[in-house]
DNA sequence: GAGTAATCGAGACGGTACGTCTAGTCTTCCA
DNA sequence: TGGAAGACTAGACGTACCGTCTCGATTACTC
């Protein structure tokens, strides 16, 4: 896996790996022990037992390390495709209370937070994110749609990309600016009412 | 209008309120023409003619500088209720692509991503956001939707909350994460599809 | 007493001598408790009961400030004259000899220096010590040398300032740059050569 | 030549030097121009083109600075030895004639001060102050008065300090409290009754 | 294998901003 | 009106990080 932007000069096949694991480990950790706000990149670098430098040298910002870290984090656990018993509420019912499960766990909730805050307010990450994290999880969702629509169970004229972000949307936008819990019950109730509109 | 959070010792009724509103101006100024990033107290400071300690005793941190500066900028413009011909559709689109207009303003983009970022990292902002601001907004959402159950345009065993979250959530995502362009014929089709899920 | 200098606006007759006690008397306690550099006019203030604005009102400076505590401290315990048993030697070297012990009590000492320090960069209040402080004493200190001179102990030809400086110079700086220990033997061998130099 | 105390920490030998002459030369620069009172260490760096944390990383007080600043003036100048014509009175006029010039010379005047109001307070620049500069210039007065003993043009029981504070100390302290003016005939006058109780 | 070129940990550098502290002024209210 | 209280503008304090830079010491390719 490559870093997010890279200056053109340095040689990328000299690349410690070493440094580069402890450094989105340290970032991982720290961003999780101290914060998003108190997170520097000295601070990174000292725990990761690695010189200023060497992050300069690979990183452009704050937010691509980040980035990396958090894909770092998430590439572990690639699933593949979502569940499909045929039951399209169940199935996005057990996706969504899993989503909502992760971001209220601290070790996610944190970093995922910290990310979006950069994402927020740089655009050519915010490009990246879409095409490097968002965009391949957006297409296993829409796959899983477009079964149901195969099913009967979808009317075949909803923009799939409209479905994906009326499931999800509400959830993110709740846990983004924490309006109100988190709960299963409310994963439930999205599902039930956005379905209703989605059906044939 | 008072402000987010004070400190119990300052005598509160001896406050300069010239300071306060240069304060507040010079605050939404920046953000604007410098950006969230390198918007600092002390920049604040003397863009509005004001001694560091006159911020740092009335406001515990630059989010809620933030806070109360988008405080003054919406309360000027208090709608007092959303439209209601009697089209539920179409009153949904005007509200929504003003909305999407707003976002896209860059003078009201900037602030509210920056305030946006605060809100993320501190759960007391956010409170404060939900109570102050989202609050007020969402009850003449919840009006306006009260009203079309009333009209038998809506379904009665509906949450309103989650009918608010499903009608604007996935636009306020799609502005937070920039996943796809926020046009007018977007809000159309997430209206259209989220009432299809919410009618009787 | 009168204050070192003072603006022409304030009435004097109205003046609180209460505040004006309890400002000297705060700023000599707490130069001797935090020490010079610490100390703030806001700390005496404080320390004082006292608005800022009433030391502002009545004393233009720090130093001056200083200089009324420390006359308030001298001025109890005016001598009047310089023993005189006859023999010189021996009546310096007592005068001296409790001058030293003076210069190393902490409630001297310090505030001593404090004063010392301003005097040596603010002429105004230089002239201010030289006139009100040190003169009286050197004038004492002169008519006990006059009157060795009239008892034959001390050459006529000899400058009283001179003889003054040469008997107190050396210990008093000394003192300031701690050059070497302010002893009892110290201040005998000074007396002793000095004299050696005076004698008829 | 090494700065007055410094940190464990930093690795001197990584130092630039560049910066520390900078430093030095503003510093006495900025303490003839703006005054000691007005001398910042903020003021300091900005005059050299250097960041704060470079004078707070090597000096640990702003006096330690004045001192380092002083001994460049004052090591450029290294006389070598006091004058010996044979004529002990004339060599001690000449010599003192010239410090009483020199401190009169704004040049040399304010820094001198302002780093003497910093050793009346801190002992352990005092101390520095002692060994480092006053010390080696007392040995050279001494080095002389020796010669003078050994020429017979001075008793050889006096104790040589007392002889060099008989015949500085008194100038130095009416330079310090401007008790009256530093004339080459006060000087003259000075030299003359000391040596009188300095003869064989 | 020796030479060489780039990366590495380390940390000093010129800067900017932090949040605190004090200066000296101004305003309000009390006695 | 003087005094206590304290908010105000201004600006220095000493600290923390920024991003750049230079320094040996590895470390991995090239010859």
């Amino acid at each position: 896996m490559r870093s997010v932007s890279q200056k053109a000069t340095p040689d990328a096949s000299r690349r410690s790996e070493t440094a580069r694991r402890a450094i989105l480990t340290a970032a991982l950790d720290l961003v999780g022990r101290v914060g998003y706000a108190k997170l520097t990149i000295e601070g990174i670098a000292t725990a990761a037992g690695v010189g200023k430098q060497t992050i300069y040298r690979w990183w452009p910002s704050k937010g691509s390390i980040l980035f990396d870290a958090f894909l770092s984090l998430t590439t572990d656990q690639q699933d593949g495709a979502l569940p499909d018993t045929g039951d399209l509420a169940a199935d996005l019912k057990l996706v969504l209370r899993a989503t909502v499960d992760e971001l209220q766990d601290p070790g996610f909730d944190l970093p995922m937070r910290a990310l979006h805050t950069e994402i927020v307010h740089d655009p050519v990450l915010a490009a990246d994110y879409a095409t490097r994290l968002d965009e391949p999880m957006r297409e296993l969702k829409r796959d899983r749609l477009r079964a149901a629509q195969r099913a009967g169970q979808m009317s075949e004229d909803v923009d799939l990309d409209v479905a994906v972000d009326l499931l999800f949307g509400p959830i993110l936008n709740r846990w983004v600016q924490r309006t109100g819990p988190l709960t299963h019950e409310y994963v439930d109730l999205v599902v039930d009412t956005a379905l209703r509109g989605l059906k044939p």
